[in-house]
DNA sequence: AAGTCGGACAACCGCGTCAGA
DNA sequence: CTCTGACGCGGTTGTCCGACT
């Protein structure tokens, strides 16, 4: 019992689009429309599912997209809205006259998400990684710990390992791989035999980063407050190998002057650094609301938010909540 | 010169949502 | 209220092309 194909696919051509096949939908539309996308294909005299026709239309062919590099500040504006509304790519793609959501996600992740990850900044969470293996470090003891950092760092755990790794970790001397308990010298000594996924890796040289830098490592209760004490250490001081000494924030893409470059390292603001609870206030917020279809029509024509000078991030989380919903 | 690799972009797929019957 | 078809969205895959070996 599958869905009923949107087409007969069959009769359908597949893959690149021609010139030719551009000029009738093109010319189809400009005199019919975009009514019934169904029919579209057979009026226009095409071989192609009314679902193509659309997304050829919508992602290439509209008179008013732009095509081209994206500028810096749309880079910052997309960096700065996904780090509110996450993966929403079409209410993103929203916010930028002329760019299609399939533009926006695929430069999301075939540059930004890099840059990102290169500064050092998760670009799930827009959270320093230094931030975050604190975080886990002083919420959970080393399994539950390590586990944690392989859901929140495993899509990046490549760029993590390269970041952990430039401070060599000898991840392959020789321990017994006996239960480890709750001891946390144990896992700062933990040496994996067997296994040498590098998620194993994180999980290890992510222990080992923040407690090692951090030189106070705890004899018997790793998780009392003094370890408690050095993870804030870790995080105060990004203490991880490669990570200067800052803290990043939003905020940073919206500074002017010269040292306003968007990838520049920048000086949190206090309220700046919230945007992961604004979004979670903020879809709280739409829940309420049923995110129905007006409240995200009205999302949407809310671009003045994004488009002035006002810097969304140091608004109030209430603000920020009231003004869009 | 040929082969390989990786980045960038286009297109497809499947699911969720919505509007109309 | 329920059902159904159309549309929109986000994730994934495919293709092209330039750089590199």
């Amino acid at each position: 019992m599958g869905r009923i194909p949107c087409c007969e696919k069959d009769n359908v051509k597949r893959g690149q689009w021609t010139p030719e096949e551009d000029n009738k939908l093109s010319s189809y539309i400009a005199q019919n429309g975009t009514r019934n996308w169904r029919l579209i294909p057979k009026n226009a005299g095409l071989q192609r599912c009314g679902k193509s026709c659309r997304l050829r239309w919508t992602n290439y062919l509209r008179p008013d997209l732009k095509h081209g590099q994206f500028s810096d500040s749309e880079e910052q504006t997309i960096v700065k809205l996904h780090s509110v509304f996450g993966n929403r790519w079409s209410l993103i793609a929203a916010q930028l006259p002329g760019r299609t959501d399939n533009d926006v996600k695929n430069h999301w992740n075939t540059k930004l998400k890099k840059k990102l990850s290169g500064m050092g900044i998760d670009p799930v969470t827009h959270k320093p990684f230094s931030h975050l293996m604190a975080e886990i470090a002083t919420t959970l003891a080393p399994p539950q710990a390590a586990h944690l950092a392989e859901a929140a760092l495993g899509c990046f755990k490549d760029e993590v390992l390269h970041l952990l790794t430039k401070k060599p970790i000898n991840f392959q001397a020789q321990h017994s791989t006996e239960v480890l308990g709750n001891d946390f010298t144990n896992y700062i000594n933990y040496r994996p035999e067997e296994k040498e996924g590098t998620v194993e890796k994180i999980k290890l040289g992510s222990l080992k980063a923040i407690c090692e830098e951090t030189k106070t490592i705890p004899s018997n209760k790793p998780w009392d407050s003094t370890a408690a004490a050095s993870a804030s250490f870790a995080m105060q001081y990004s203490v991880l190998p490669t990570m200067p000494p800052f803290n990043y924030c939003p905020a940073s893409f919206c500074n002017k002057g010269d040292d306003a470059s968007p990838w520049s390292q920048s000086v949190c603001t206090g309220s700046t650094c919230t945007a992961m609870d604004q979004q979670s206030q903020l879809h709280e917020k739409l829940e309420e609301n049923g995110d129905d279809s007006e409240t995200t029509k009205e999302m949407r024509n809310l671009s003045n938010i994004f488009n002035s000078d006002s810097v969304l991030w140091d608004l109030p989380a209430d603000d920020l909540i009231n003004s869009m919903v």
